[in-house]
DNA sequence: GACTTTATATATCGAATTGATACAATGCAT
DNA sequence: ATGCATTGTATCAATTCGATATATAAAGTC
């Protein structure tokens, strides 16, 4: 389940040019897999070459070319060859809890102001979702419903653990950082 | 807060091999913020070059010499910098969540296995926390208590979710399946 | 009318990261 | 005695990230 294989499963929906897939990263996948153009247009060559997608240049006036995508039969079998993987990997990189493991290097306003940008994100997040989930002019896949239900529940519990547990970095608990910044 | 940053807030614990600093990326970071050789090796020499650790090479019979890293003054004024990021990420790369967006295009057994597979990966990830948590011979810092607090109450929220909406793709949904695959 | 932002659309580039692998010796267990 | 885990270094190709470049049209703003 790389990049390659969530185009090509975007692909399913209907062609698309490598901007409109990049919308779709941005909105269905934003919250669990995002991706940029320099992993979309390398992903979509890649798969132009092994036969899995066929793509036609629509001249436009002015413009560069538009390049439209079509998934290929071929493309079909590798995709389900790809989503019959029984455990696939979700994975974090958070910058901020590798902040927060050295927040006794911290001054307490430091690490509040972190805190508050964490929960105003998880809001940002929240609020997303629930305009997207709204936007959809027909309904949405199953899955896409589960995996929008999976980040605002992520994104409430984040926030509640937060809100919960700030009092750690308070009053009481200050002498340690006293003790330990050199 | 890129792995340079925290291979410079874990040697402020006390001197260490690139090894070590391994070791510490699967334990203390393995739930939030990974870490291969591939990243820490150059990340260190990186570090040596501009003056933000200082190497030993201690000389060992036989196997190669043990290069053993040390902040400097430097290391600690870029640290801090670093540490002062108000608004640091949280970022989440997960084939799970991409691969059940297209749930549809699965077999109900095939989507259950996945679902299956992803409680026991949080099991172990919760048995790893509670271990690593325990095996501290002195009191973690409060920054280090949060972030497993955090991964704590994340699995349990995911491992929660994905049980309260597993149902989500058995029985009146699945003509649902039957109607998009092609 | 002039100016700026937003949207459409392509693509590349260096830097960082991933995941696997190679090499080399010791010690431990079966 | 033979294989496996541990200690320790390091590199490599493939992938991904984040920013940037180019070009045009529409739409909004001063």
């Amino acid at each position: 389940m790389d990049v390659k294989t969530v185009c090509l499963g975007m692909l399913t929906e209907g062609e698309a040019s490598g901007y409109d897939l990049k919308k779709a990263f941005e909105s269905s996948f934003g919250h669990c897999f995002a991706a940029g153009y320099g992993s979309i247009y390398p992903a979509l060559a890649s798969l132009a070459e092994s036969g899995c997608v066929s793509c036609e240049e629509i001249a436009q006036d002015g413009k560069p070319d538009r390049k439209v995508y079509r998934i290929t039969d071929k493309g079909w079998e590798i995709l389900l060859e790809e989503l019959d993987n029984p455990a696939p990997s979700h994975k974090v990189r958070s910058e901020f809890l590798a902040q927060m493991a050295f927040a006794h290097l911290m001054t307490p306003e430091q690490v509040q102001e972190v805190l508050n940008s964490r929960i105003e994100d998880a809001d940002r997040n929240l609020r997303f979702i629930d305009e997207f989930e709204s936007s959809g002019d027909c309904e949405w896949p199953v899955g896409v419903r589960f995996t929008l239900g999976f980040g605002r529940a992520m994104l409430h519990a984040m926030k509640a653990y937060v809100e919960e547990n700030r009092h750690m970095f308070t009053s009481s608990d200050r002498q340690t950082r006293k003790a330990v910044a050199r």
